[in-house]
DNA sequence: GTGAAAGCGCTAACAC
DNA sequence: GTGTTAGCGCTTTCAC
């Protein structure tokens, strides 16, 4: 179907190995030469076979990104970061996503559109050690998020405890002392919350305060909706929180929702915290406080991590990368009222 | 590197052939032969190279999906969509983005990839008719977005001009009459908010206003940034207008929090439209009224339009499909206030 | 039902 | 500098 070499080859009346050295800018190659070869390419429309030359040099230049879910705006911020880092090495990006299920999970990592990618930056969720430990593939795993591993392999993370603390520690130097935190699971220890429920609990002991545990809501996800929901059923069940601290900021926005309607102020009756700094946490017509993990440090280290074993350089044995984050405070715990600061609101995403 | 077919023929004492079949879930292959390979495959590992697969097929099962930008909600939550829809055709997508830069969307929908991809969806923002017309590339192409060109290829995009005029009418219904529009770009007429600003003044012509178009307010980019920016312009040359009607969601909640900021009460003073139906419009402190395109149509007639192009079936010539929308009346122009309906609401994205 | 051989389009050795 | 050749790993005739 296509124009090949061998096509150009025979137009200029060349051998094959001109034109392809022609097409990969050889330098031995003559200005005239050069020329006459260009003008049959030209005539042609020839455009080179990545696939032919993927298997000839046993890599593509694609790696993968997965994540639970695009929609939710901490995972495409960062999927725009990872594309850029990646571009910055000649790496093209094919973006998954694993709607949060494990076995996409595992099939990801597992021999799904093996020799396509050369290697895969993932952000799991259910995916246990043992998956990870049975994994055959030999390709590149650089893993993201908040669950640890005992596998051989890199793990990218902020210190999600240590972060959840000090969102906690922030809402009890506020005065604050009946902080909800939302977003746990029930019965799932191993979940991406765990560690953040652990910091709430270990910065509340800390502060002589025994963690009351019906103040911990199940939900069900991890959007607005799941936020809105759990303060609807902590409501009802009578309790009445001073401060709300959020696995993440969907969940605090949902609760954010929920809390004016019913009436209570915020920050003033209820101060709230979130994780993830997505964009529209500064956009709100109060802005959410929330912890701000380094999304291009993430993105930068994942991918540098990546390729470095992908040339083959000589890397060091996994590692578990801590990237920066910081707190960021802003109306919703009623931190400096005054808006998004102008370099911070500059970047403005395309329409459509 | 890799275990090869040759490998595990050359273990279970058979032909390539044979082990292919076995792959292939070729029926004409024998239980206990079918038995034997597979333990020759189990054993090696075998994973079969679909790069090498792809080159010998002519085809890939990858598809591309372009957008300007992963960060804008709209086309995270399209991108999912997309996703789904061609994994029902099993069908892998490659998602990218563009920044919205001229060059990078001729570079996508030109030789990029050339035989990687089988085909592309595109939301081209810079992108003219004429580029269109001197594309080499013979690989299916569909377009989305506002953008209309005049060139041979599927363009799927709602009724622009209709949906902002009806989003207008709300507002004139209101009785709103200094309707500002927010989003357009200087001289650039045939820059994607030109139809949706066509609407805008088509409709209030039709109800008997000239337009005012010192309340056409330029912004930058399609960001909340650019929506806040937008509001202070105007508020600050003295302007007063009882209504917004944005390019975009996003804009929309950026021109909202200004709007809130400087005293001004939503609806009541100014009642706001956006566009895109986001699900952050569905959360806010007020709710977002907004034109929602039907977004799993948008991927679904692309995605069926561009394979059905690759599975080779007659179809007809290159079309403008127009999927539906429909305006979501909500808080932001005294709508139904009473928040988001539970079946809207009950999508939750996951966490990380 | 299974085997042998050709070739998808390209690159990398190696000759000339 | 340029040409020739041998595969990369797979599928696909076509024999047997």
């Amino acid at each position: 179907m296509g124009v090949s070499l061998k096509d150009v080859a025979q137009r200029a009346g060349v051998s094959i190995k001109t034109v392809s050295n022609v097409v990969n800018n050889s330098p031995h190659v003559t200005p005239q030469m050069r020329a006459r070869v260009q003008q049959a390419i030209d005539e042609l429309g020839y455009r080179p076979n990545l696939t032919a030359r993927h298997l000839r040099k046993g890599r593509t230049g694609i790696i993968a990104f997965a994540v639970p879910e695009l929609g939710n705006p901490y995972f495409a911020e960062l999927a725009g970061a990872v594309i850029d880092a990646a571009a910055r090495h000649d790496y093209t990006v094919l973006v998954d996503h694993t709607a949060g299920l494990r076995e996409r999970e595992l099939l990801v990592c597992q021999e799904f559109r093996s020799h396509v990618i050369d290697g895969l930056i993932l952000s799991p969720i259910h995916l246990e050690t043992a998956d990870l430990v049975a994994r055959h593939e030999t390709s590149p795993l650089v893993l993201l998020g908040e669950r640890e591993y005992e596998a051989p392999y890199d793990q990218i993370a902020i210190d999600n405890v240590a972060a959840a603390r000090t969102a906690v520690r922030h809402l009890l130097d506020l005065g604050r002392r009946r902080i909800t935190f939302l977003g746990s699971r029930t019965g799932q220890e191993r979940q991406p919350a765990h560690l953040r429920l652990r910091g709430w609990r270990e910065e509340l002991a800390a502060a002589g305060i025994t963690p009351d545990e019906s103040l911990v809501v199940t939900t069900e996800g991890y959007g607005r909706a799941d936020g809105a929901a759990a303060v609807t059923a902590l409501l009802e069940r009578g309790e009445r929180p001073d401060a709300v601290f959020a696995y993440n900021d969907l969940i605090a926005l949902g609760a954010m929702r929920t809390l004016t309607e019913r009436g209570l102020r915020i920050p003033e009756d209820v101060a709230v915290v979130g994780f993830d700094d997505i964009e529209e946490s500064r956009y709100g017509a109060t802005t959410l406080t929330t912890v701000s993990p380094d999304k291009q440090a993430i993105a930068r280290l994942a991918v540098d991590r990546l390729v470095d074993r992908l040339s083959g350089k000589p890397v060091a044995g996994p590692q578990r990368i801590r990237p920066g984050y910081r707190l960021v405070v802003r109306e919703s715990s009623g931190g400096a009222g005054q808006g998004p600061p102008p370099e911070e609101g500059a970047r403005g995403a395309a329409g459509d």
